[in-house]
DNA sequence: AAATTTGGATTACAGTTGTAAACTATAAAT
DNA sequence: ATTTATAGTTTACAACTGTAATCCAAATTT
């Protein structure tokens, strides 16, 4: 099972809001993560770039100055891939495990069980 | 909520067997990581060396020629920050939302949410 | 047409991480 | 007493990361 080509934390700040808006230039991307407090350009080129190396995300023309990026590998997928990573690292791939330590920090609620139970039984 | 500083992968390793032991000198380490693939002792110390920098892990003289190594953070304590960030960086807190990707994923089947609800009303 | 701006592309650089060798002092063996 | 082995400690080094500057070429402005 291949596991997919790692993305950083900085990068992955990148792929977020490419997932979200599916396709972006760079000033639009800078524009959006730097809705909290301002980022640079160059390094928020730095890693796009390292994550078109990496295939993850890829460069089309949109018009004669600027490229659009898009997400290459869904969203979904990442975070499969990311929760396996998680529980393996850390849980030895014991939900069970996982879950109760979620419970016990209170991250997890009676309530909210409950609620997955009704949606499981879609 | 000052973060519990950082352990690397490779680090945490050592903290898993030390977790489980208690307490362990090099060699016993060495042999416990080394169950199934051999691993170079000088990598160990290494790694052990980091731990003790970041106040992770205490030695304490066990005998004329060895250390005795020690956490000196519970493993619930770091599953607990684990957690959090874990949380934090993929579903921006929301434990509602990485509950359904686990269930869709087939990592949490309705079997195991039922086993934790009854836990829950112990 | 020349100057300026700007996005794309490359290079830089320090800190971290995984991996391991080198050095040192002392306990154990001879 | 001398040699040898080894735990403890320090140093090394390349790859990876976060951060950003520099360089280049084309579009836009003057």
């Amino acid at each position: 099972m291949k596991t997919t080509e790692k993305i950083t934390d900085a990068e992955l700040e990148i792929m977020k809001v490419l997932w979200n808006r599916k396709s972006l230039t760079l000033n639009e991307i800078v524009g959006e993560l730097s809705k909290e407090e301002p980022k640079n350009k160059s390094t928020i080129k730095t890693l796009l770039y390292r994550l078109i190396d990496k295939k993850m995300v890829k460069s089309v023309q949109k018009n004669k100055k600027e490229n659009e990026y898009k997400p290459l590998i869904s969203e979904k997928k990442y975070l499969k891939n990311a929760n396996e990573n998680f529980l393996e690292k850390l849980y030895d791939g014991n939900v069970d495990h996982m879950l109760l330590n979620f419970v016990e920090d209170k991250k997890i609620t009676k309530e909210e069980i409950e609620k997955l139970l009704k949606i499981i039984d879609e």
